[in-house]
DNA sequence: GTTTTACTATTCATAATTGAATAGGGCATG
DNA sequence: CATGCCCTATTCAATTATGAATAGTAAAAC
């Protein structure tokens, strides 16, 4: 019969994904004495050894391997459960999650929301920036906007804007080192780039110009670190048309430059899109947004 | 996220099916309290109303239905890897439940089961005697001895023996009323018969006999407790041959009377065939089963 | 070779969950 | 109309599960 705990099922996955007790406790949000035992009962219930005690974490025993694909089918059932609930929620209270790329959570998101919080008491907000892509499937998010075409099945995706990229610089810089009069002076100059990431060099030497890391005499992987560098007069960085428009200090220049164009997405899982909350919360989202890509063309 | 309490899908399952917060806890042996507060939690953890609190019991909503059929496949996930734990148990202890119909498990599997306990003292048995079909899938049962042809998929199915069933009475009865003659002096004897069943009925019927179930005199629906009102020479009743020819007391009679076979058949869940623990319990059922039936054929 | 790091297992006080008991409400039966 | 039955909600003591702290181990880094 199915009458043992089914949290131990949990723990089990967390700690086969994860490969050790703590990393699981970590994920899940528990503490390892409490995964350890957990692990421990489940094999003392099934009478089998799920995994091999090994030095620094716990391995799958073949047996264990076998019975984890049955315990990922439970938990995607767990997850399309959860996911459905969600969609079924009534009314208009109730927490909303959100998750972002950092520039757009940390430079754009907290203003809108902030406005969003005074016409929507009810719904709790939670932000989540990262640039790493999540499973909306699991729930990592309610609503994701993203800066790539979402590829994910049971998506509901709405393309919100292209986002054009400009070069800019605040004007204390530009004030002292002058503004650049091509791509090629651009060398000339203090070029904030990215370190272990390397998408604007390979850009650059897309356009013609031939440059390393090197070339970026200020460096960081974090784009919202290169935006702040950038604002403090730092150098010539890379950024969203509508953010530099925004910014009074700021001046984009070099416009004839043939850069990418970032496309903004706002993507929620098909089941969820009943749910009052969440409807509300994407459209506010969706509208502040357009109004956001639109302020860039006006200028 | 997933990081709800995973049981809390148990319960609500629980009470959907059983339809009232008592019965489901006794179902899943726990308390109604502990129940109804978990089917609370989720509730106000999901933000939905999954049931109406009504007079005497829940009852679903049309949410709770929605959700009820993803909470389904959790648990038939659930039971899977249960079956496939079962099956991988290493080691010949443990136990092994079996279920069995009324008769069997009443009048011929004990001694059986006595005899192999002996043989294998690391195994403990539970068995359990019921008529009714039970689920193997959700592991009502590990071994299922049963009088129908199986029709569950996933099963592994052998067939024990056909069982010949035969009109029998005591010998203290025959020698009072004498030794009936054919099919049609059958009613002037005192026949055991069924109550609210009519299998039997419809039998005699078939056979060209005209009867109700006034027929019969001494009615009721369990089987050992007309094998029980034969022993004590209440009367003639229908058996299985095997168990009448085994009771020194008994004689049958009219063996040309052209009655119906039980097929006998031994089934398991193929997932749990692996275990040798069940493994080596099922080998010895069908050995011991098939004597049973064979010492029919010897006299 | 020493230090640091990441891990597991165990202990123990605390917090959370549980179930027996109880009160109360409808509904059927006598 | 009273009695019994089956149900839910609540209370409270006791059991159970939890996590902070700690000791110990093995590998990796310095």
């Amino acid at each position: 019969m199915s009458d043992f705990d089914w949290n131990l099922l949990r723990s089990f996955v967390a700690v086969a994904e994860a490969g050790s007790l703590s990393a699981a406790a970590r994920k899940i949000g528990t503490s390892q004495p409490t995964i350890g035992r957990h692990v421990s009962e489940l094999e003392r219930d099934l009478g089998v050894t799920l995994f091999r005690r090994g030095l620094g974490g716990y391995e799958l025993t073949d047996t264990g391997a076998t019975l984890l694909t049955h315990a990922l089918n439970v938990r995607e059932g767990v997850d399309r459960f959860s996911l459905q609930a969600a969609g079924a929620e009534e009314g208009l209270s109730g927490t909303v999650r959100i998750s972002a790329s950092e520039v757009m959570a940390t430079l754009v998101l907290p203003q809108m929301l902030a406005r969003f919080s005074v016409e929507e008491p009810g719904i709790e907000i939670e932000l989540v920036g990262t640039n790493a892509l999540d499973n909306l499937l699991r729930r990592d998010a309610d609503i994701a906007i993203r800066m790539v075409t979402p590829s994910q099945e049971e998506l509901v995706a709405r393309k919100i804007a292209d986002i054009p990229l400009a070069m800019c610089a605040s004007e204390s810089y530009l004030a002292r080192h002058g503004t650049p009069a091509d791509m090629f002076d651009l060398m000339n100059h203090v070029m904030i780039g990215q370190d272990r990431e390397d998408v604007m060099i390979k850009g650059f030497n897309a356009l013609g110009a031939k440059v390393d890391r090197h070339a970026f005499r200020f460096r960081t992987d974090s784009q919202v670190i290169m935006w702040h560098a950038v604002l403090a007069g730092m150098g010539i960085g890379l950024a969203q048309l509508p953010l530099i428009d925004r910014e009074p200090s700021l001046r984009s220049f070099l416009p004839e430059l043939p850069l990418p164009v970032l496309p903004m997405w706002l993507t929620m899982h098909k089941d969820v899109r009943t749910s009052p909350r969440i409807r509300r919360t994407a459209d506010f989202l969706y509208a502040a947004l357009s109004d956001f890509a639109r302020s860039a063309e006006a200028t």
